[in-house]
DNA sequence: AGAAGTTGAGCAAACGTTTAACCAAAAGGA
DNA sequence: TCCTTTTGGTTAAACGTTTGCTCAACTTCT
């Protein structure tokens, strides 16, 4: 089957305040104070009725390119995403978006790729005020774009990560995550435990490793640092070969602590392959909640993370700015808890 | 931690051409044309650099809202998606926004959850011409969005639906992926294939449907009416459920093809309670492919479908309106072809 | 009745850009 | 020398809104 699209089929004009006015017998002012809404207007009822019932039929809509720059003012913020397949990033979308309507704000999202980096565009885009506001929710996150952002002096705030050249970011608390899944395990008797560690310059894979660090401590357990592998960010692939270091380790753990949902996926690939049954022989904490955590074999225990609120925030704080309104916000948020599934059970070392 | 915004932290005003006029020492129009890079633009080089140079020192950069009231554009696009979560979704943008930046659009995603049909959001952004033209890349579809759009007279795409008051709809050929999926079930030596279908309200599904009933008809094999499920869409559970009824039957079937992807994923964990070992003693097919199919146990035998095409069409299509240029398009994709993975074999049947 | 206040609406300017129309000065042609 | 053309700009208008100011016509008060 085919479209064909005929020339010339014009689309229709929209009306205009001037298109109301006219019609209405009244100058644009009048209209424009009377379609605003504002209670203080005094205008006779007979001038309103005429005016409102002009732009109804004429399906009169504001124009918002005219307005903004009357304004000088969009309302609207933009959520760049490095990854739009990753399964964290749609829970924060719905928490920015949520965020920004709730303050009369739109909210849109644009993907990040290396083109999109490359040609700056999420700074032109904040320099030509097609959006007020820029929200960066990435763990894939090149420096630069940071500084470029602090350098323009726009208002942006970073989602999930930081960043030593600003502090308008919004983070949830990874070491407590960590601890979180790493006390989970020592409770199920498990004292070789190893972690699948994100790259470890990045912020959140540092924090993600001090936790594990701190609850080995808090219950006597001795670091090794045999059992910490670092693989590479955001692909299945990478846990499962980090995995796989692990498993011909001499001293094999019994259970794993994965940095990201991702990595726990890969994780558990290496391990069926090893011929290991799950939680039977080994057990395996995910950190990140995601609809599909439920549906892969077993179904994963994870630490899950208040991304909606993070999502929400984010776009709180931009907008606070934007008001120039002060606020005090928490930055950090604490972790949600533990979401126990089936990929976890009592160490075998206890029988 | 906390972060304290502080009162009064002005935000830098947007330099301006008239701004570069004054320090360049020249008028505003001669700026706005040497700007503009258009090589006809006749300037003597003494007065082009002093421009650039201002331009340049005072980091300016033309203010969309201005330029898109002057030209009645705003070369921007939407995409509306109603489920960020799905994984076909990632695909599609990725498509869309090609197609986009290819004419020279920006294309913008925008989460069309419950409140933004019942605001009718969608609507009223392009009315203010917020943006040129919609998107809207839904297998959950409303029928009152299309009609509105309809009615509104504005430029308008579907992606991966058909909808009978619109001839402006991308879709690819499901008919033909689900015979794809028939055909490789029954070279594998099946007879009794059953059919997990979406919900029968959707022309996506009843396409699928037909092409599994022309398949069968094709290697002469009868239709069985208890074959077929219907099941309740875009979640995991529903295809569960499905699946359970069809094992429940007198003359269970030996294979299955699933309508979408959360389907397959849902009749996978069916198929395990049962203690059925796939692909050994089941075969399961799924529609539209996504990187999670590599990583669930077993990979997932799938048709994949041209999701990124689709996208870069529906754009390209969308644009063409927008520029009043004819063009024939094809309407209608065809699949990728089959993606092998782990999940059909030989039917047991055979030995 | 005259002054003062209130009501209802119009006029004009501004937001930043683009573009058509215009014009002085320099250059070229007879 | 005078007329025409080219060069290198300028002036003015327009896109659709919003908003401060103005102002006529009533109303109310003294």
């Amino acid at each position: 089957m085919v479209l064909e699209i005929p020339m010339g089929k014009r689309l229709p004009i929209p009306s205009t305040l001037k298109d109301v006015a006219n019609s209405a017998n009244v100058s644009i002012p009048i209209v424009s104070r009377v379609l605003s809404g504002n209670p203080e207007v005094r205008v006779s009822a007979d001038t309103r009725q005429r005016i409102l019932k002009a732009a109804k039929s004429l399906s009169y809509h504001p124009n918002a390119s005219a307005r903004s720059l009357k304004a000088k003012r969009t309302y609207t913020l933009a959520l760049f995403v490095p990854d739009v397949g990753n399964p964290v990033i749609p829970e924060i979308i719905r928490g920015v978006e949520a965020g920004a309507q709730s303050a009369g704000y739109a909210a849109f999202v644009s993907h990040l790729d290396e083109k999109a980096v490359s040609e700056q565009r999420y700074l032109t885009w904040l320099q030509e005020g097609r959006f007020d506001g820029l929200i960066l929710a990435t763990a894939r996150l090149e420096d630069s774009i940071v500084e470029d952002l602090v350098r323009s002096r726009r208002p942006f705030v970073l989602v999930n990560r930081r960043e030593s050249s600003t502090n308008m970011h919004i983070t949830v608390d990874d070491a407590a995550g960590a601890r979180i899944a790493i006390n989970h395990l020592v409770e199920l008797g498990h004292r070789r435990i190893a972690h699948l560690a994100g790259p470890l310059m990045f912020d959140t894979s540092l924090r993600r490793l001090q936790g594990y660090r701190q609850e080995l401590d808090a219950h006597g357990i001795a670091y090794d640092s045999s059992l910490v592998q670092e693989y590479s960010w955001q692909t299945w692939e990478g846990g499962k070969v980090a995995m796989k270091r692990l498993l011909q380790g001499k001293k094999p753990p019994t259970a794993v602590f994965a940095s990201n949902f991702m990595g726990a996926v890969g994780a558990l690939g290496a391990l069926k392959e090893f011929g290991l049954k799950i939680p039977e022989d080994f057990s395996l904490v995910g950190l990140h909640d995601s609809p599909i955590a439920e549906v892969i074999d077993p179904p994963l225990t994870v630490v899950k993370m208040p991304l909606h609120e993070m999502g929400r925030r984010a776009a709180e704080i931009l907008i606070n700015i934007l008001e120039d309104r002060p606020c005090v916000i928490p930055q950090v948020l604490t972790p949600e808890g533990l979401v126990m599934r089936k990929s976890t059970a009592p160490c075998r070392c206890l029988s």
